[in-house]
DNA sequence: CGTGGGCTTGATAGTCCTCAAGTCGGGTGG
DNA sequence: CCACCCGACTTGAGGACTATCAAGCCCACG
């Protein structure tokens, strides 16, 4: 069972100076090159561009009406809170979406967090319901993007549910890492950005953060992968990918 | 960790005589009352009637080009396989759709079987996408039934992640509780059908069937709720609501 | 410099799993 | 009709995995 909830204190060092130039040039995320009406409504129901320092809150549970955020660039992620803790349920990258699930529903269940630095487009609420009427094509990529989340979602249940501590830490590691090489995110061959403190990954994984730095020293130690510097380095990927199980293998976009 | 694999052999002994009448009288969940178009739509898309038998699947993980199956009487659940242990990621009830996901992503990563016996009506997969075009108002009901199983997903994640045994437990017996509730299905006032194995619970909830066993029997000490033949009876609704946290209050339709 | 976080590591304890037996009930076949 | 079998359910004893607690280290920041 995960620690208490603190709110973070220190942010993480660094930006990402690299993923930056890189989304805006190869990748737009759920709503690249659309049909005119569908980027009609887009453009109208834009509303501004922002930046979040690590750890801000983009969404807070509970809330009515929010907006939705794509994501330029940085991450961030979604939690939920039960006695006392926190859950992390997903991260979202560039070209992702946050708040779609709160536009349908009309209500939040959950939070999201800025994880790292992070530079979103906002746009207003009402842009889910209207883009069902007015922009079929749009309409259909946020129904993907949500299915593909609840495919994530249960992924990393079945994760918790099954598995021991390196099982569930290598699911993670290696989800993470093909959903940033699908993009063409991931730099070197087998290594990729990894933003991720102990707490973030306890909180994700149902762990402790100490049993989480166990965990990874034994990962380390046996030469499978290694996590320095905000950076994940695998160093033996079919290990990585047996230990992680046949469920890592599909990670939907 | 839960229990391994096996097929499970004997079939639930009870029908639900009750619930077959009354979600053809009170509710056709997902596509009720639609507008002209969508009907039309569904009626061009709707294959046949079928009914399953307990335990028969419905879906397989890695099927390509799935029906989508709207729930007439009788539960089904949605699970994922991982390192040879099964985890059970949402119930289906009358009323709502199973291969939804299937049918928008194009690949299915999960498994669909019937819970007890089951009626359901069968579309062609196609209706997920053609919705989209053709059925503006069918296809937000769509995009909200996925939004709503996400919502779903993650509160069970974040209660496996978060909660210990008996706090699991009484989480699951109020989320299915109020979903039947909310519909009109709580016969008593603080009754409802449970036709679940302690091998579901223990597999939804991440736990074998004996520490369910276990945990069941302090909830029945203690006289705050109990199961039997196929029905859970709560006895104490406020502390079982305590124990189960927050999370549970919403538990979205 | 002092402070506060995050990281690391050890010792201890608790929850829950594993394994194994034994009970019960229904279904099947003689 | 009864014997048998098989699955679900129970319950106990032992052990594994992970949480908890505590202390020390390091770095960035004020």
């Amino acid at each position: 069972l995960p620690t208490d909830i603190k709110d973070q204190g220190k942010a993480p060092v660094t930006g990402n100076q690299f993923s930056d130039v890189r989304n805006e040039r190869y990748l737009q995320g759920v709503f690249r090159s659309l049909g005119a009406g569908d980027g009609s409504l887009l453009n109208a129901l834009a509303l501004s561009d922002s930046r979040f320092p690590p750890n801000r809150p983009l969404i807070q549970e509970g809330e009515i009406g929010t907006c939705i955020f794509r994501i330029v660039s940085g991450w961030a992620y979604q939690y939920r809170t039960t006695h006392g803790r926190r859950q992390i349920v997903d991260f979202l990258l560039p070209g992702e979406i946050a708040g779609l699930e709160g536009a349908l529903l009309g209500l939040t269940e959950h939070s999201v967090r800025a994880l790292t630095e992070l530079r979103v487009t906002v746009f207003d609420g009402r842009l889910a319901h209207n883009s069902f009427r007015a922009a079929p094509e749009l309409a259909l990529r946020l129904g993907r993007h949500i299915a593909a989340q609840a495919c994530r979602i249960g992924e990393l249940l079945a994760t918790i549910g099954c598995c021991d501590a390196i099982e569930r830490l290598a699911f993670l590691m290696l989800s993470l890492y093909r959903r940033q090489a699908r993009r063409g995110e991931a730099t070197s061959p087998l290594q990729c950005w990894f933003p991720l403190r102990r707490r973030h990954m306890a909180e994700t994984l149902g762990m402790t953060g100490a049993h989480i730095n166990r965990t990874l020293n034994q990962l380390r130690r046996e030469g499978i992968a290694a996590v320095e510097n905000e950076r994940l380095i695998i160093q033996d990927f079919s290990r990585l990918a047996r230990i992680a199980g046949g469920a890592a293998a599909a990670s939907v976009p």
